[in-house]
DNA sequence: ATGAAAGCGCTAACAG
DNA sequence: CTGTTAGCGCTTTCAT
C-alpha cells in the first residue's frame, strides 16, 4: 500500500530525459518535439503521475481555487448557484472550494479566514444574515484578490456584485396581488438593511403608490422567515381584527408554512387571503394550493459571478466597482389566483 | 495592492533571529524558550503573517484536507451531514472540501479524480445513484488514503461504513402501517441494488410476514423516487382496481407530490390510503396532511464518518473493513393515522 | 535554546 | 528543441 507517487524525475530518468523537458511537455510548452510530448504523456499515464499542486502552487503563487462562501446549502436556489459556478470553474480549470456559514456571521468569519489561509485566487460570497462588519474581507483586497459578492450583497461596499432586481421582484409580485383585487396587503420580510429585502420593500411600495393605494405601517412585518417565523405570523394575521387579504412573503418556506396554519384555522387561499412567496423552491410547487412565487434562475447568476471572476484573474485585474442585475420572473399559480383564468402550467411574467 | 506576504524570514530577519527558530516558535516546538515564542508570535500577529499551506504541505505530505462527495445537496439530510462532518473536522484542524455528483456517476469519478489529484488525506463519499462500478476509488486505496462510505454505500467494497438501519427503519415503517389497519401496503422504491433500498424492502417484507400477510410483487414499485415520479405513481394507483390502503414510499418529497394528486383526485389520506415517507425533510412537515415519514440524525452521520476517518489518519491505519450502524426513528403524523390518539406533537418510535 | 543546510516537486530564466 | 540551475516557503536533522 501506500506507494510513492512518481514525480518528474521518475518519469526523466525513464526517458533519459531532464525534468524541466518532462514540465514541459506536461504544460504543452511549445518547444517540445511532439515526439516528445507523446512519449512523456503515454510515460504518464502509464505510471500514474499526477503534478504535485502544491509544489506547482508554491512555485506559481496560483492555487487555481476559487473560494465560495454561501449563507445556506439546503435551497435549491443556492443548489443552482453552485452549479453554475462549477459548470464555469470547471472549464476554466479551477477548483471550487464551498463554505457554508449557516446564517451566522461567525462562522462566515471562520469561513473567510479559513479560505484566506488557503490562498484562494479569488472569492465568491453572499452575506450571512447577521453579517454587518465586512472586515474580515479586507485581508483579500489588500492581497488583490477580487472578490465578487452575489445575492445578498453589501450595499456600500465597493467591488463585483451580481444580484437579481429585487425591486423590479417586489413590484411585479405586489402588482399582481393589486390586480387580483386586493385591497390590503401585508408584505412580511426581513432585515431591511439588507439590499435583497430592502428593495422588494421599494417594489412593494412602488406598486402600492402606482396604484392609488397608501402604505400604512402595519402593512409591513419583519420576521427571520423561519419555519417556526410562519406559524408566528399566521397566528398574528387571525388575531388581527383588520385582516389582511393578500400576503406577499419573501420566502416560500415561510409563507407555505404560514398558509398551512392560515388554512388550518379556516382561512381560504386564496379567496380569504392571497398569498406570494419568493424563491421557487420546491415546495411551492407541493404545498396546496400551489404557491405563487418569485423565481430566478440562480445557476445563472452563478455563471456570471463566475465568469467575471475568472476574467478579472486572467485579464486585467480592474479593481473597478459595479453591479450586475439579473431579471426574475413571477409564476403566478393558486395562492393567488382570485380572478379565474383557464391556466395549464405556470403563468410567467416577466419582470 | 497585493502586498507581498510575509514569510518565517520576514519575521526571523526582524528578531535577528534564523528561519528555523521561527519555525518552532510557531509550532509550539519544545525546546523554545517562552519569551522568543512570545515575541515571535505577537510579531507574527502584527505583521499578518500566514504560514504557506503549500509549501508546508510540499514538506510534510499532509495536506489536512478531507475530501466529502455527496449526491445531492439540497436536502436537510446532506446539510446536517455536512454539518456533522464539519465539526469533527474543524475540531481536528481538518478543512473539508465538498462535492456533489448531482447522482451522476460521470460526475463523481470527475470529484474523485479532482480530490486525488488534490492530494486529500482521507475521503467521505456517499455514492451516485447510477453508482455501479467502484473503480475510480482504487487510486485512493492504493495510496493508503482511506475512504468512508456513508448513507448510499456499495455492498461489496471493502472499508468502513456508516449507514443507518434501513432494514429496522422499513420494518417500522410498514409494522405501523398495519397497526393503523392497512391490509394491502404497496412498497414504492427504487433500484434495489442499492443498500438503502433492499434494506428497507427486506424490512417491508419481514413486517409483513411478522404479521401474517403474504407479498405480492404488485405490491412493489420501482422508480426513481423524483418529483415527477410522484405524479406518475399517483396516476398509476388512480387507475388500478384493487387500490392499495397504504404507502410505504421511501422519499419525503416523492411521497408529497404523490399524496398531493391522490388528493387532488378524491382520495382522502389517511382514511382511504395512508402514507409513509422517508427522511423528515422540511417537506414532509409543511405537506397537509404532515407526513409521517423515516428520522435519521444526518449530523450524528457525519460525526461518526469523521471521527472514524479521522483516526484513521493519526492512529493506527487499521484497514479493516467494518460497518456502523445507527438508529433511526419513525416520526407517526398524521397522513397515516387512521386510528385517532391524541396526540400533541410527533409521536416517535424509535427502531 | 538556536542555527545551518538540505530537500519536498515543480517551474522558468538562461544557456546552449 | 533540450538541459542546468536556482528558488518558491517550510520543516527537520544535525551540529553547536
Amino acid at each position: 500500500m501506500s506507494k510513492k507517487e512518481p514525480t518528474i524525475y521518475d518519469l526523466a530518468e525513464h526517458l533519459n530525459v531532464s525534468g524541466s523537458t518532462i514540465s514541459r511537455a506536461l504544460s504543452n510548452h511549445h518547444s517540445i518535439s511532439k515526439k516528445t510530448r507523446k512519449k512523456v504523456v503515454e510515460l504518464a499515464k502509464e505510471m500514474g503521475y499526477r503534478k504535485n499542486s502544491f509544489a506547482s502552487q508554491l512555485r506559481n503563487k496560483k492555487t487555481y481555487n476559487i473560494g465560495v462562501i454561501i449563507h445556506e446549502l439546503n435551497s435549491d436556489f443556492i443548489t443552482s448557484v453552485l452549479n453554475g459556478i462549477g459548470k464555469v470553474a470547471t472549464e476554466a480549470r479551477y477548483n471550487i472550494i464551498i463554505g457554508h456559514s449557516s446564517e451566522s456571521s461567525t462562522k462566515e468569519i471562520a469561513i473567510a479566514d479559513n479560505l484566506l489561509y488557503q490562498r484562494v485566487d479569488g472569492l465568491i460570497t453572499s452575506l450571512a444574515y447577521d453579517t454587518v462588519n465586512l472586515s474580515h474581507y479586507d485581508p483579500f483586497i489588500e492581497r488583490g484578490v477580487p472578490i465578487v459578492f452575489i445575492d445578498r450583497v453589501p450595499v456600500d461596499a465597493l467591488g463585483v456584485k451580481v444580484v437579481i432586481d429585487n425591486k423590479a421582484a417586489g413590484y411585479n409580485a405586489t402588482k399582481h396581488l393589486i390586480e387580483q383585487g386586493c385591497e390590503r396587503i401585508m408584505h412580511i420580510t426581513a432585515d431591511l438593511s439588507k439590499n435583497v429585502y430592502s428593495d422588494r420593500f421599494e417594489g412593494f411600495k412602488k406598486a402600492l403608490m402606482g396604484h392609488n393605494m397608501v402604505f400604512e405601517p402595519e402593512q409591513l412585518l419583519i420576521t427571520n422567515l423561519s419555519e417556526k417565523a410562519g406559524v408566528k405570523i399566521a397566528q398574528q394575521i387571525l388575531n388581527m381584527e383588520r385582516k389582511p387579504d393578500g400576503l406577499f412573503i419573501t420566502n416560500d418556506l415561510c409563507a407555505s408554512v404560514c398558509m398551512y396554519h392560515l388554512k388550518k384555522n379556516g382561512i381560504k387561499v386564496p379567496e380569504d387571503i392571497a398569498i406570494v412567496g419568493f424563491n421557487n423552491d420546491i415546495i411551492s410547487r407541493i404545498v396546496d394550493p400551489k404557491l405563487t412565487t418569485v423565481n430566478y434562475e440562480g445557476e445563472e447568476i452563478g455563471k456570471v459571478a463566475a465568469t467575471n471572476l475568472i476574467n478579472q484573474l486572467s485579464d486585467n485585474p480592474s479593481n473597478s466597482s459595479y453591479t450586475i442585475v439579473l431579471d426574475s420572473d413571477l409564476l403566478i399559480r393558486e395562492s393567488s389566483q382570485i380572478k379565474q383564468h383557464d391556466i395549464l402550467n405556470d403563468t410567467i411574467n416577466k419582470s
